[in-house]
DNA sequence: ATCCAGGAAG
DNA sequence: CTTCCTGGAT
């Protein structure tokens, strides 16, 4: 048997053998320093769900700070209304998140919920990983936050305090790896106090046990901790570096009314943008502004043009300046509209 | 200016 | 294994 095969069963692990005093130095750490995010007072699983979805891939600053969760929950206040919501307020409210598709998934997940499954949601967790936009993360944190099951959720912070503890030498994002820490984090669960126990493991992560900065000094189980050096841990595969690619938009404004074009990918579909030209149909004396943004693994130079033409291509429409404040518009977009406001009066 | 963190789906 | 986005740290 290989040493991987071993380190998956549980009894093995030094760690797990003793690993009552030190669920309780953490749980009672917990209990201590929890933040008291809106999504840790309730127990309702659209509420818990919402931020989840949020949180995937995005920080809790910006949810809570900028008011994106509040918002939402104001305007989509349960599955019900959700459901009946038009797709374009539903990304409206998502401005500025990004990944799009979240609330997109969100939006189907929620006419699911309440037509399929009249209005009422899974518990099982391998049930609610088959709705939209919820994968094994998403489905362990709500079944262990909004019904208290015991079961593991591994976020990146989990992932990360996982890797430490056990001292993990191996990339976490290979499915092997993967397989490895989902195994540690299930053995980890009491039985009783999912909830508590993500919640603390995912707290650790977020403020002692960071990816560049770790505080190991004040850390409750640091005696328990495997690991020699944390900042080199955990190990993953290195992101490939950006490729820059230039893109050449229109602001094509006539009778104060501006030409916007709809995404229909399969993505960002839905989305409203400046309308792509072709470079070569563009004249140089035009371009007006370049701004740079990045998008997954590319560096977008967006060349800006003036041009007015009454000619329209598919899926492109006409909306007066109020009507764009209604819009989903992805950020770098709505940046660059604001800062060409000036030019639309002339 | 560049790098980096962060889940799900195709 | 790649694609989707953004804000904050460096």
């Amino acid at each position: 048997m290989s040493q991987d095969m071993k380190s998956l069963k549980s009894e093995d692990h030094p760690l797990l053998d003793e690993s009552k005093p030190f669920k309780k130095l953490l749980i009672d750490w917990f209990s201590e320093n929890a933040k008291d995010y809106p999504w840790r007072t309730t127990s309702d699983p659209y509420e818990i769900l919402v931020s989840e979805i949020m949180l995937q891939q995005t920080q809790v600053a910006t949810v809570l700070d900028r008011g994106f969760y509040r918002r939402w929950l104001e305007a989509f206040p349960d599955f019900k209304k959700l459901a009946d919501a038009e797709e374009v307020e539903v990304l409206r409210q998502w401005e500025g998140l990004g990944y799009y598709s979240r609330a997109r998934n969100l939006h189907k997940l929620a006419k699911v919920v309440v037509y399929d499954m009249g209005n009422q949601f899974p518990k099982d967790p391998k049930a609610i990983e088959t709705l939209p936009g919820v994968g094994r993360y998403t489905a362990g944190a709500v079944a262990s936050f909004a019904f208290d099951l015991p079961v593991p959720a591994v976020d990146a912070n989990i992932a990360r305090v996982i890797a430490r503890l056990f001292n993990f030498q191996e990339r976490i994002d290979s499915s092997s790896g993967q397989k490895q820490i989902w195994a540690w984090a299930a053995d980890l669960v009491p039985s009783s106090g999912g909830r508590i126990w993500n919640s603390a493991l995912m707290e650790l992560g977020q403020t002692l046990c960071g990816p560049r900065k770790t505080l190991c000094d004040e850390c409750p189980i640091a005696a328990s901790c495997q690991c020699v050096d944390p900042l080199d841990l955990p190990i993953k595969k290195l992101k490939p570096k950006a490729t820059s690619v230039d893109e050449h938009v229109i602001l094509n404004v006539i009778n104060g009314n501006i030409l916007l074009q709809k995404e229909t990918g399969s993505r960002r579909k839905g989305m409203w943008k400046l309308p792509l030209r072709d470079e070569n149909e563009m004249v140089k004396d035009n371009l007006i502004a370049v701004h740079k943004y990045g998008i997954t693994r590319y560096k977008v130079s967006m060349h800006i043009y003036k041009f007015e033409d009454q000619n329209i291509h598919e899926n492109e429409k006409w909306f007066s300046l109020d009507e764009i404040d209604l819009l989903p518009i992805p950020s770098p977009y709505r940046r660059a509209l604001r800062l060409l406001e000036n030019h639309f009066n002339q």
